[in-house]
DNA sequence: AAGGACACCAACCGCTTTATC
DNA sequence: TGATAAAGCGGTTGGTGTCCT
């Protein structure tokens, strides 16, 4: 039945990696590639679970990945595409070359979580905290919200969110692609937005405002 | 200079989905 | 086809560095 398990937790070191751990890591990999992190660590020689190694690889070592600073326009990106997909940060880091879901979702929670809220408003509904007081909304708008239609703030240029909501509403919302329900039926809208279900949000095609 | 508060981020935990037997 | 493990993901925690008083 099923498979061995992964690794003996006893026989495991945990926390912070050491360079040695690091070196091992990418040597194996480098020589065997990414995959199979069950036999990883006895292969490479670690005193690791295949899960943290997996981790560890993703986050840390793998060459690719761009350190340091997120740009202006890398803040943007992560707020249009949260907007849109909510804490997917898997899918959003598919969307920001060299960033990881983890980087990705640390610097939501420790920058822009704050900087939206300092511009008042809610990071989890992209919604205002007061709206009486923050001077985005207009009339009609006001209107559409106790209607229950989905209103975004021009302040994150987020029109985008606006049109694809209101088009699931009428069309039975397939975001295909991992954001909702009716998975690729033939109500599907998922082609017609931003090639999703291809595992393609091109995000070129959100017009940075 | 000391130490408490805060910020950052690597790593772990636990749940869900997918693959295998 | 059901049981089980692997893989993947998001939430949370804990260690460390920096700032402030």
């Amino acid at each position: 039945m099923g498979r061995s398990p992964c690794c003996e937790k006893s026989l495991t070191n945990k926390g912070a990696w050491s360079k040695e751990e690091d070196e091992r890591l990418i040597a194996y990999i480098k020589a065997h590639g990414e995959g199979c992190w069950r036999s990883l660590p006895k292969a490479a020689g670690l005193l690791r679970c295949g899960k943290s190694c997996r981790l560890r690889w993703i986050n840390y070592l793998r060459p690719d990945l761009k350190r340091g600073n997120f740009s202006e326009e890398e803040d943007d990106l992560i707020i249009k595409l949260h907007a849109l997909v909510g804490n997917k940060w898997s899918l959003i880091a598919g969307r920001l070359p060299g960033r990881t879901d983890n980087e990705i979702k640390n610097h939501w929670n420790t920058h822009i979580r704050r900087k939206l809220l300092g511009r008042g408003i809610d990071p989890s509904t992209h919604l205002p905290l007061r709206p009486a007081n923050s001077g985005c909304r207009s009339d009609r708008e006001e209107g559409d919200l106790e209607q229950g239609k989905l209103w975004r703030c021009p302040d994150l240029n987020l029109e985008i969110s606006e049109e694809i909501e209101m088009k699931g509403k009428e069309m039975g919302a397939c975001f295909g692609c991992g954001l909702a329900a009716k998975k690729q039926s033939s109500e599907c809208i998922c082609e017609g937005f931003l090639a999703m279900s291809r595992g393609a949000l091109d995000y070129r095609s959100l017009g940075m405002n």
